[in-house]
RNA sequence: GGAGGCGUGGUGUAGAGGCCUAACACGCUGCCCUGUCAAGGCAGAGAACGCGGGUUCGAAUCCCGUCGCUUCCGCCA
């Protein structure tokens, strides 16, 4: 027999009448004395439940009833009624209907928890939240975030599927690599002294599916780096892992574009967000700096960058005497005090600047103070053309040789300036490609050109002739997908041809006998006949926190680790046994 | 490794040198109550204020140190 016949979240009107079971927890008990009522809470709903003595089997039943506390587990058989007249609750799914108890069975009593269930959660310690996961998980908000994540990864799976991919598991034990993150590192104890390593990312295997043949792999695949933790970073995490054979990077961007520009219309509903863009924009790597400051800008607002430059040529006010000036207007900002425009030019030091020119812009102009009583009309009226400034705006101005400074700098400060003015339409999701990354980023420690993303990324076909002549120009078959200011995916073509192989290789200084050492397998697998070939890692975890509207990445992971990277539940890490540590040929130094 | 924020009953907060033998809300316990749905009424239990040291006649409150959590920088090809 089944412990019940429908779930708390099914029943309608039009089940009025009909014998039923239900089971679940209790989740509010309202006790008038002579009548209860309980709201029974599955993973599926809430349903009140009546429990009237009058209708009871037993004076027996009506006396457990009333011992019933929060998180009960409890089982009720009763009948379907409609509710009386003017007492339907219209934010119950079920609040048509409610269920007069026959019966009543405790099938577990609880303690009563830490924290409270019937909210969100969300000014709970969370480590206390973490350690009682298993309650916290309880509550209406995460049940229906496992839930959005699991209909993404179900979609995923059926849009990939229906479009030639299969999917294939990659090992979790598996080899160091010496670049990239920190490596999580597994004991062998057959093998003395020598260590597994837990995947980064299965990016050299699936590259070795294509030599293999599959032309079309994905995987829901976990990966794990031993670095600090941010709010959107674990150190176990998932990535949608793609690759495809015989494809340029536009094949990989249409099918990703689709996947999300369709599950985010079809599902809308579920998650009450929609598409700022569609199709995705395509931003060069050069054009999202300049605009945007930034290599994953959030395209919910606009606030772009602008280049005074020209227009302040040889000022007299002398930190405009720089190779680079640019600025973003801040709008409406002008009723900002001396002392907050100094913790904005504080923030743009910490981020690198020398520091920041602030201008308020009343309605008779620029106001005739700080860096405003230095410039000449011309600058002003010249700057204010270009910042499309109005009357009670603030213009923030950054002025440095590096550019690459100037357009950073200004880039926090949009990302900043739109928290605080909550420009940020939190319903949408403005997806957007970043494309033509450079290949190569100079690395003046080393005195050398370092790979930007991985040595295995494809220069753009046009700019093969600069490899030699001029590395720093090249571009990228590199792509980013960004959303809401997250870099929420990235991949490239991989080089699937020997000699272009090599010349990057000898371009980053790095010996081919070291290559061989530390990719051999896959530099020999590649002179098997390696296809074209290139992919992209969505990131599952930062994706489906956007679409459940979630501050941090923990909220859409059942199990989570705190920033220490523990698990404050389990307990782990822990210390092990010592014989543990013998089988595995392993003394501690502590 | 660095910077900021936080740490007071079970939970969330208040408290700004003496009015604190620590307040409020929720929760919890008991009693009352037959139509509530954030039920209501009455009564009650529950914290020496993260820890250690210092200043002071007097410290939850000021100072120093320390621990924990969190956000950010570094780091994350």
């Amino acid at each position: 027999m089944s412990y019940k016949t429908h779930t708390c979240g099914e029943l309608r009107l039009e089940h009025a009448g009909r014998h039923v079971t239900l089971a679940g927890w209790v989740h509010r008990r309202r006790d008038h004395g002579g009548v209860i009522f309980i709201d029974l809470r599955d993973r599926f709903g809430l349903t009140q439940v009546v429990i009237n003595p009058a209708n009871v089997r037993s004076p027996e039943v009506f006396a457990q009833a009333e011992a019933l506390r929060n998180e009960y587990v409890i089982q009720v058989e009763g009948v379907v009624a409609q509710r009386p007249a003017g007492m339907a609750n219209p934010k119950l799914a079920t609040g048509e209907i409610e269920v007069i108890a026959h019966d009543v069975t405790v099938l577990n009593p609880a303690k009563t928890p830490p924290f409270a269930i019937d909210d969100d959660g969300r000014n709970v310690d969370e480590n206390l939240r973490l350690k009682y996961r298993y309650l916290d998980l309880r509550r209406e908000r995460m049940a229906r975030n496992l839930i959005i994540r699991h209909t993404f990864v179900k979609f995923i799976r059926d849009y990939l599927d229906a479009r030639g991919f299969i999917e294939v598991e990659t090992p979790i034990l598996f080899k160091t690599t010496p670049e990239g993150a920190r490596d999580y590192l597994v004991p062998s104890r057959v093998h003395p002294g020598c260590f597994y390593a837990l995947p980064q990312s299965p990016q050299q295997l699936k590259q070795l599916l294509m030599v293999a043949g599959v032309e079309r792999y994905f995987q829901i695949a976990r990966c794990f780096r031993d670095e600090d933790q941010r709010a959107d970073r674990q150190p176990e995490f998932t990535q949608l892992d793609l690759e495809m054979s015989f494809v340029d990077r536009d094949d990989v961007l249409n099918l990703i574009e689709g996947l999300f520009t369709e599950f985010t219309e079809r599902y809308a509903h579920l998650h009450g967000k929609r598409l700022s863009f569609k199709p995705f924009p395509r931003l060069t790597y050069e054009e999202a700096m300049e605009r945007f400051g930034s290599d994953k800008p959030d395209l919910r607002y606009g606030m772009e960058l602008f280049d005074v430059t020209a227009e302040t040529r040889g000022s007299e006010f002398l930190p405009f005497r720089v190779a680079h000036v640019k600025g973003i207007c801040a709008a409406g900002c002008a009723g900002y005090t001396r002392k907050q425009a100094d913790e904005l030019t504080e923030f743009a030091r910490r981020q690198g600047a020398k520091g920041l020119v602030v201008l308020w812009h009343d309605p008779d102009g620029i106001r005739n103070t700080g860096a405003g009583a230095k410039l000449s009309q011309a600058e002003k009226d010249g700057i204010v053309a270009k910042a499309g400034s109005k009357p009670g705006d603030l213009i923030l101005l950054v002025a440095d040789d590096d550019r690459r400074v100037v357009n950073t700098v200004l880039g926090e400060l949009r990302h900043e300036l739109g928290e605080r003015l909550k420009l940020a339409d939190d319903g949408v999701m403005a997806f957007a490609w970043i494309v033509d990354f450079p290949l190569f980023e100079w690395n003046a420690e080393e005195n050398r050109w370092d790979p930007s993303h991985h040595m295995f990324t494809a220069p753009k076909d046009e700019h093969l002739p600069l490899l030699e002549t001029d590395p720093g120009s090249v571009r990228s078959k590199q792509y980013d997908l960004v959303c809401n200011g997250y870099e929420v995916g990235g991949g490239s073509i991989r080089i699937h041809r020997r000699d272009v192989q090599e010349r990057v290789m000898r371009l980053i200084g790095l010996e081919i006998e070291e290559a061989r050492r530390k990719f051999g397998h896959l530099l020999e697998a590649f002179e098997y006949g390696a296809p074209p070939h290139g992919g992209i890692a969505p990131g599952i975890d930062r994706l489906t926190m956007l679409y459940c509207g979630e501050p941090n990445i923990r909220e859409v992971m059942a199990f989570p680790k705190n920033q220490q990277a523990m698990d404050v539940m389990a307990g782990a890490p822990s210390p092990v046994y010592e014989q543990q540590l013998k089988e595995l040929h392993i003394r501690l130094a502590l």
